[in-house]
DNA sequence: GTGTATGCAAATGTTTTGCACGTCC
DNA sequence: GGACGTGCAAAACATTTGCATACAC
């Protein structure tokens, strides 16, 4: 199951229709698994010849965001779809973020289930998510 | 040495000057270990007869974001002292946030350099600092 | 005294809201 | 058919910039 697949399926268990621009917003998160910003979206799905208003793509991300479908990097302003290597991620969210070209990358997650439950234990703050950046230079700015 | 002195000593370190604002909004987060947003801090300073305009805020903060005093947590807007129990702490930044009152706090910082070598590793990605964000529900919202 | 910091005004950018119309089930 | 989704216009909010004046060292 992709995550497009999964996608449609998660709007379904959460009674959202599955209109023509949740499609395509889908789509290109599909293809190009990496964050945008609501504005690319427009220019990415105008590209396809599909004509979106920023407006109803901010809705479209809140939704997503909603059931977990992408996270919203604030930093950024940018939604990363939530999918990582073919399974549903909606925990945990590590990213790699490059100070120099402002890539984001998802990373595998590590288990850091012993602090979540340290902070329960000494706070009794009860963790429900979290969210992790490593910032710093990626592979290819290091090289220049 | 508290907060506000080791502020102090940062910015002179740093040749920046120490002027009325930013000596008011050092003393602000001295004394309320908390994150603000540049808006409250003007509120805050007006309440103690210090007039600040928000423009002003908004750059002591990048000054002090850049020197390592203070942590801009973007999803909340908020910037937030580096000090965790009498030392500074620039390069890990591990919070708790409540999704009911949005109060923020920060947690000890555990130790995730295995993880950081491992994506340094994998990906060649140069990792200079990380933030880390555990959301959930704090004991006070939980007893509601 | 000199360079930096601040205040004000205004521009820019981002996100939200209201409402009429269109579309999915 | 009815509820939900979308587009447009505009409001609200957040952040940045330019420039003249004020202040720290």
């Amino acid at each position: 199951m992709n995550y497009f697949e999964f996608a449609v399926s998660k709007l379904k268990e959460n009674d959202y229709k599955l209109t023509v621009m949740r499609e395509s917003v889908l789509r290109l998160l599909n293809e190009n698994s990496m964050p945008f910003t609501p504005y690319e979206v427009k220019d990415e799905l105008l590209k396809k010849g599909v004509k979106a208003d920023v407006v109803t793509l901010y809705r479209v991300f809140e939704v997503f965001e909603k059931i977990g479908l992408v996270h919203k990097v604030s930093s950024l302003g940018r939604y990363i779809p939530c999918y990582v290597q073919g399974e549903a991620n909606m925990d945990c969210h590590h990213y790699v973020i490059c100070k120099l070209c402002k890539k984001i990358e998802e990373v595998e997650g590590e288990d850091l289930h012993s602090l979540e439950a340290k902070i329960q234990r000494n706070l009794g703050f009860k963790v429900e998510s979290h969210y992790l950046e490593f910032n710093g230079v990626c592979n290819v700015c290091l090289t220049k």
